[in-house]
DNA sequence: GCAAAAGTGTTGGGCCTACACCCATGA
DNA sequence: TCATGGGTGTAGGCCCAACACTTTTGC
């Protein structure tokens, strides 16, 4: 037998689901750009996503929270499940567990785990993540200049993607985005970034301030180059509303 | 300790994957009505849905396949998966496991499971269900109408529901739960079980003309009280292009 | 002939798109 | 004063919702 295909002893940790995790994809928007976060493994050059094992006596709603804190440092955010990843082989396990060795015993590696994907809305602004003891790093990437990307977490990060695409008219996208107070052009450009495509400045703002999900401030932003933009905050009531009724649909 | 608490072995069979489980949603269409499939737990009055546990060696997929096909006879399904149940306490495991004491041994059952779960959509006058060596029926139930059901299945299947809606404007739903040849008002009655309102025949009629996923067939329905109908069938190209672009959108 | 369902067109209003210039500010 | 980004209105077309009568057929 190659070493490569060398079995791997399975978890056996009674507090533990075995074979099922979840990871994170963590979204951020700042200076017009969708970023997600990322952990960079201890001694390593590869980045992934934060994850780990659900446990045994927390539903997995509540195992995303706990990981998220223990991996990110960050709590009470904004988090919808997405899509269950269950291939048969969803990396090269001999490879990783070898560049990962050092961080993570043999026995602790699963033969075959299956991942429960959960996004996050985060505003850039309001958070601060930081490594935990696996990681050397926990930092914002552009989702158009990743780096090097472990296990098959690029598939997860598009899969997220897309149904943030999908869910961009029927989850509070923005309130959970953006600051609480945001100018026009930062909504337009988060949808942007989401849809992937440009929209007219002015038909934007129409359509946005016809469904009144928005109020205008009595306020501009300061400390801008250029001209000072209006500030906005949302009504959240009438936003909710508004995304029940499928009313702010953009394709 | 009381009998009800007494706590039930874990399942140990290697060729499962401990406490991951699958339960799919089977949608049919007929006389204008949304059905699902159920399965009716033998010696009980309880139904469930189709499901079963993941073996080791299959992706989630192909045991979504393999679990419908043992359990109802049906194969080569248009299945997707829609969400995952992940709750501690999905349902009350002690009434359960006596409930089916005498089909399931108590070292089969898990002391908690996470379902994944996966809707299909079948043509209903083509497929032919068959129960399984576990039930004594194996039939389709009105969504309006169901009867008792086991564990946590009507919250799975109202999730479906919910999903099924979402997804109408983005998969081919009309394709997968008609018969190849059918008739304008059956395509509008499927749009309205699903949506739950009614919608006006003659914009239902110029939207879906205007998008070109459907011909006009040169015959009409025989057999049929009152006036026959014309038939159609899909352009399954021009539908799948039209449902990328998300120019099906109906709300 | 009558009951039941299918088939069909028009109109008005609202929504969406396309499009260009002036304004405020900091450098 | 210049460069940069913010703010705004209008016109045309398309789409959508509302609406009712005729046709066909089985009984």
């Amino acid at each position: 037998m190659k070493e490569e295909q060398e079995p791997i002893k399975k978890v056996n940790e009674p507090n533990l689901i075995p074979q099922l995790t979840i990871d994170c994809v963590v979204f951020g928007f700042h200076d017009g750009n969708l970023k997600i976060l990322l952990l960079k493994w201890k001694g390593t050059k590869g980045w992934s996503l934060p994850g780990s094992i659900v446990m045994q006596d927390e539903s997995i709603d509540d195992a995303a929270n706990r990981i998220l804190k223990e991996r990110t440092g960050l709590s009470d955010l904004f988090l919808r499940q997405f899509h269950t990843f269950g291939e048969v082989k969803r990396y090269n396990i001999a490879k990783h567990s070898k560049m990962l060795a050092h961080l993570i015993e043999k026995n602790l590696w699963f033969e075959r785990a299956i991942s429960i994907g959960y996004y996050a809305l985060v505003d850039y602004t309001e958070v601060f993540p930081r490594p935990d003891e696996f990681s050397d790093a926990c930092e914002w990437w552009e989702l158009e200049e990743l780096p090097t990307i472990l296990f098959d977490h690029k598939k997860i990060i598009q899969k997220a993607l897309q149904s943030l695409r999908l869910e961009l008219n029927f989850q509070p996208v923005g309130y959970n985005l953006l600051p609480k107070k945001f100018s026009m052009p930062e909504l337009q450009r988060l949808y942007e970034a989401i849809l992937g495509k440009k929209i007219d400045p002015r038909n934007f703002q129409k359509k946005i301030l016809k469904t009144g999900v928005v109020n205008r401030l009595n306020e501009v932003k300061k400390g801008v180059a250029h001209r000072a933009p209006f500030l906005y905050s949302f009504d959240c009531k009438k936003y909710q509303q508004v995304l029940e009724e499928g009313g702010l649909f953009f394709s």
